[in-house]
DNA sequence: AATAATGATACCACCACTGTATCATTAGTC
DNA sequence: GACTAATGATACAGTGGTGGTATCATTATT
């Protein structure tokens, strides 16, 4: 159990990372030289981090990426949704039928109400605190 | 993201099951017929159960597994811990040279404390409380 | 003896995660 | 204008874990 994957994770530093050199242009091969973070593998995830409108890239030479929001308006929980998927977990693995089984949807509903607790605490997690620290 | 595996989904499952009919033996093949769970996966399942001391198995005809403990001894979080492994996620994916970067432990201590939160709350589900509901 | 169960263990398939590779495009530099 | 260094888009690839299946041995009841 893992609460990131290496996506997010990755993009979490990078983003970290760019959120200390605000106004300044940032190349994958900056962050590759200086997190030590696969170069092509990072260049996928800023890219889809630039499509979901948290970058702004510049192509060409010198070109790079810069934060497209300030740090306290990006959330933890919206990384997760975008290298992760839906958050809605827990979903139950059978049909209706199986599900309306009293045994078992008491499961179902205990482990919602812990992934509602787990994603409303993610949900304040933002650059901005991270970077506080 | 989710916060069970088939595995130990079903061992709840199953469990659930055979909470219902204590004093009675249940086989791999009642749970299949009743909750319509893969039969060899079931079996190993239910095998590692036994090893881990939360079933009696009896052999042979008619043989099959009752419960080894009161449901209000049967941790979800056990479950978890046996099917799913160590749970202390959010390991850092780096070495320690880069861990120690200012710009990335918060990350770790975030995540760290959202686990935290989640397992406590999870070391408080029983198998008693699933099956009062 | 036949049957129906578990014990132990090896094997297998699929898929998501974790990348890599390539070609096209763009923008500065010389 | 050619060169270089960047991103955009996209296809491809390796690997490990999840989710199973299969098989043989053993045991107990009929």
């Amino acid at each position: 159990m893992n609460l990131l994957t290496r996506n997010t994770d990755y993009a979490a530093r990078a983003l970290l990372y760019m959120g200390g050199r605000r106004g300044q242009r940032v190349s994958t091969a900056d962050i590759h030289r200086d997190l030590k973070l696969p170069r092509p593998f990072m260049r996928k995830i800023l890219q889809q981090l630039q499509k979901e409108g948290y970058l702004v890239s510049v192509k060409g030479y010198k070109g790079g990426f810069t934060l497209a929001l300030p740090p306290a308006k990006i959330r933890l929980i919206e990384l997760m949704r975008i290298f992760q998927g839906d958050l809605s977990l827990s979903d139950c693995l059978f049909q209706k039928k199986i599900c309306s089984c009293v045994a078992v949807c008491p499961l179902r509903r205990e482990l919602k109400a812990a992934e509602k607790m787990l994603v409303d605490r993610l949900k304040g997690v933002t650059l901005a605190d991270l970077m506080k620290k």
